[in-house]
DNA sequence: CCAACACTTCATTCTATACTTAACTGTAAA
DNA sequence: TTTACAGTTAAGTATAGAATGAAGTGTTGG
């Protein structure tokens, strides 16, 4: 147990992955070559600094094309390091607490058919945390009580799951760098809400706007209060 | 911020300095001396790791003759290196399972002020059946019949309650994976625990030894026949 | 197709810093 | 006193492992 402390320990210890790891703290994936911009080092450092993070399962990949979008393997890791960075001596650590409120939602857009940017991982994680869908990590599930959910506002599930497209599944946002939905049923939610004129789409552009409608429909079906 | 981050995880990234972190998490100050054969290197090299641990105020040190006693300058220290070897990968953890040697630190061990392992995490889970303590999730509060079944113990819990440092809170457990206690109520445990000498502290290590007279107490109050 | 790009691999170089050797201060027993 | 002990300081050395250079693989988009 010892030596795999300090293996874990030494491994954080390195500058070079100190900050790799220090820039993943904002939750988001980064690819390879940002992670060495933020760490001011070459591709071929940071590569071999990523690959001893993901074996030592600090961190986990994902490729998509010829990126590779890494990220921490567990919440706990991000906790543990949180928890290090509290150990700087107390007069520092005064300016930074300010900076924590969070960020409002201000950045739509619709990614093909569905909706992406801030507001679709905003979407995601309401309907996650309501457990309407359920995150297992390379798909998502629709629970029993999510059936409901979309039944209610008016969504054919069954007609939707005969489509020969993906029904639903996680898609790696690109503003964002955090999973949102994609496939049919997120689809047919985009078209509903656009219908009902919660969100209209701007010309020429994939910027979404919200309407004051969509704000009160927003906030009570998806618990986000914009 | 950043900065400060990477000089905090380079200070403890060191193989030296991290057995020395390990070895003080027993809660216990321990002399140069002690660190340096913990460690396996020369006085002179223990010397120069203990300075620049006391710099960055990671520990205190205490003169006391011709000896220096060092500890954890904080609590919260002793918290995060355990956080830290919480991140150990599951399946590297199963062999350590096997692995006899650390299974009596594994079983009964104190974390620095307070019941962990085996016997911590039994412990809690006892008296959250007993309804003693109330499993609230991320804290634990401590009930009506609580109150009194600690001050039956002879634990002063008003006096307790009026420390600075948390009162009761759960803390994951890093051989267990499963919550046990940690604040100031379970050191106090703990305390009254070895002062009635149900347990007491191995020489040179973590683990703890159950009494006979433990296990008959243990038992009454617990409710764990062991 | 090709060129640009994102990332990797491996052999080599470099360097920060842990450790050593040696000489020191201060404390405690004998 | 004297001897042993606990710990420190300073200067020099050694080496683990981080960084670099060169040569790849696989992907994308014009």
């Amino acid at each position: 147990m010892e030596e795999h402390f300090k293996q874990i320990a030494s491994l954080i210890g390195d500058p070079t992955r100190a900050t790799i790891l220090w820039t993943l703290l904002d939750g988001k994936a980064f690819t390879a070559t940002e992670l060495a911009i933020a760490a001011d080092t070459s591709p071929q450092n940071i590569s071999m600094h990523l690959n001893k993070l993901v074996q030592a399962q600090l961190l986990c990949v994902e490729s998509q094309g010829r990126h590779k979008y890494y990220k921490f393997a567990r919440k706990d890791i991000a906790y543990a390091i949180e928890a290090l960075a509290n150990l700087i001596p107390v007069e520092i650590d005064q300016k930074a607490k300010t900076n924590t409120i969070e960020v409002p939602v201000k950045y739509c857009r619709s990614c093909y058919d569905h909706l992406a940017g801030k507001i679709g991982v905003a979407v995601t994680d309401s309907l996650i945390d309501q457990k309407i869908i359920i995150d297992q990590g390379k798909n998502f599930e629709l629970s029993a009580n999510g059936q409901a959910w979309f039944t209610d506002l008016g969504i054919n599930i069954s007609g939707l799951k005969q489509l020969r497209r993906s029904f639903l599944r996680p898609c790696l946002d690109w503003s964002e760098r955090r999973h949102h939905m994609a496939g049919a049923l997120p689809a047919a939610l985009l078209d509903k809400m656009l219908n009902e004129d919660w969100i209209r789409k701007m010309q020429n552009s994939r910027a979404i706007v919200i309407t004051a409608k969509g704000q009160q429909m927003i906030d009570k079906h998806f618990k986000l209060p914009l």
